[in-house]
DNA sequence: TGTACATCAGTGAACGCGCGTTCACTGATGTAC
DNA sequence: TGTACATCAGTGAACGCGCGTTCACTGATGTAC
């Protein structure tokens, strides 16, 4: 996987190629819009078509940047959920530590998060991997409340997440990924999982969507800057949701 | 206020610049990415030079869309407040009823939605007017929450907002306007407002606020077809977050 | 160690596109006497 | 009721802009003998 040893010209093309996002996420940050192949090839005191050696095309920059954007907030949520479980807090605290590093991220870093969670690009379909590096992100979510115990106020969603294990077995396997011990043991020589590691996992799935979605409006609201007036209160308002999660999957 | 006797020009003005107006939330609703009028001319059968016989520039064109989907998205949510309440339901049907409201809004017309929650054009200040209008979208929720019991999740929400209160005039208006209850009578001639009026209009606040950014986290979600996939759970989602809520706020 | 060649970064000119916006104009439509 | 005039919708040409992308090219840099 380490391919350290390049020669130096594979590594000045890295270094280009990292030279290239970073100007192009300055740039989106700095509210010029849409990125322009041309406006940061001028800024790198390049011509437009130079940039073409890094780059297929505009869309080529444009999903390498997304993809990033994914995998630096999926590293960092690993990060605070590492960092988190070994301060061996309860699974409320360690719910509002991930929720805590998730806003952060999203804060110091808006114009990369409105890359990842914002509109849509009409037409610009995600890749197929992008699903992938999503779930990375939400993945400390699961085993939080794998060890909860939902409540009747989200009995519905936890059936409907039942539901979508049946239908999608990669949801399955993300649940497995992030959360084993939510998966259950084979049950029998038939290797299907038993019903107590179904419910387990649905539960995951009903707390880290839930989780989701939650953060996503508090958070995209804060970067949105539609919180101006009431001081500061992205965190305020994020605490009590997480707090109103944490009651619904009796998390101690 | 009416002025319904206007001379046929002034009709025709009136029904045109509508016109334009449909054809622009048209072409945005088909993903033809940022407006332009010479596209929106072209559709018409117009010159580009003609929109400006009717809006002074692209930016006005867009203000107006913005004005009409804060005003159309406040009717609709005020209808949907008024049929709740002819129906005497408890709060807690009352709060998922309003949630459907805005939910069914913006499902039906996500392009509007997306034009009025979504990623802030930068560099586009939001003009003065545009504030009240958004209040207006979530001025049913007040009293709902006004008549609640805070639990102790939300305490420090609830604290916040007397503080907003205290900073910020036109809060406190916006509350007395759609919650008039919770903002007390005078306590004495001097003409202030009894303490527990406060606390009641903070109370109502952070219910407003706490369900704007639940509201906003699923629906922005389930707009952004991020819930492909898992079915229609959108109101699943949405109704279990209401029923936190609830439970936070002790409705009944 | 030195030379010949292949590789590759970067250039400049060029194309075509859609856009916002201005300007001087034409012709129809409403209105005042 | 008829005529003269003002109002106003809409046109077509034009400007300048930034953009994505292509192409044939130059020159430096690494590599194989």
């Amino acid at each position: 996987m380490e391919r350290t040893q390049q020669g130096p010209r594979a590594r000045y093309r890295e270094q280009t190629r990292a030279e290239i996002k970073d100007v192009a996420l300055r740039q989106l940050a700095e509210g010029g819009g849409a990125l322009a192949l041309t406006r940061i090839a001028k800024e790198m005191g390049l011509s437009g078509p130079a940039l073409y050696r890094y780059f297929a095309n505009r869309d080529d920059l444009l999903n390498a940047l997304i993809r990033d954007a994914y995998d630096d907030a999926a590293t960092a949520m690993a990060r605070a959920a590492a960092r988190s479980t070994r301060d061996a807090h309860g699974t409320r605290a360690r719910l509002h530590d991930l929720a805590e590093a998730y806003r952060a991220w999203a804060i110091a870093e808006p114009h990369r998060y409105l890359l990842i969670q914002g509109a849509p690009v009409p037409g610009h379909v995600a890749p197929a991997d992008t699903l992938e590096r999503a779930r990375a992100v939400l993945g400390p979510f699961l085993p939080l409340f794998a060890a909860g115990e939902p409540g009747a106020a989200v009995a519905t969603t936890v059936d409907e997440m039942t539901a979508w294990l049946a239908a999608d077995a990669s949801v399955g396997a993300w649940v497995a990924r992030y959360a084993p011990e939510a998966t259950g043991a084979p049950s029998s020589a038939d290797g299907t999982t038993t019903a107590a590691g179904d419910v387990r996992a649905a539960s995951a799935l009903a707390g880290a969507v839930l989780a989701w979605a939650q953060l996503h409006g508090s958070v995209s609201l804060e970067v949105a800057g539609q919180f101006a007036g009431m001081a500061h209160q992205g965190a305020t308002l994020l605490g009590a949701q997480m707090e109103l999660l944490a009651d619904a999957f009796g998390l101690e």
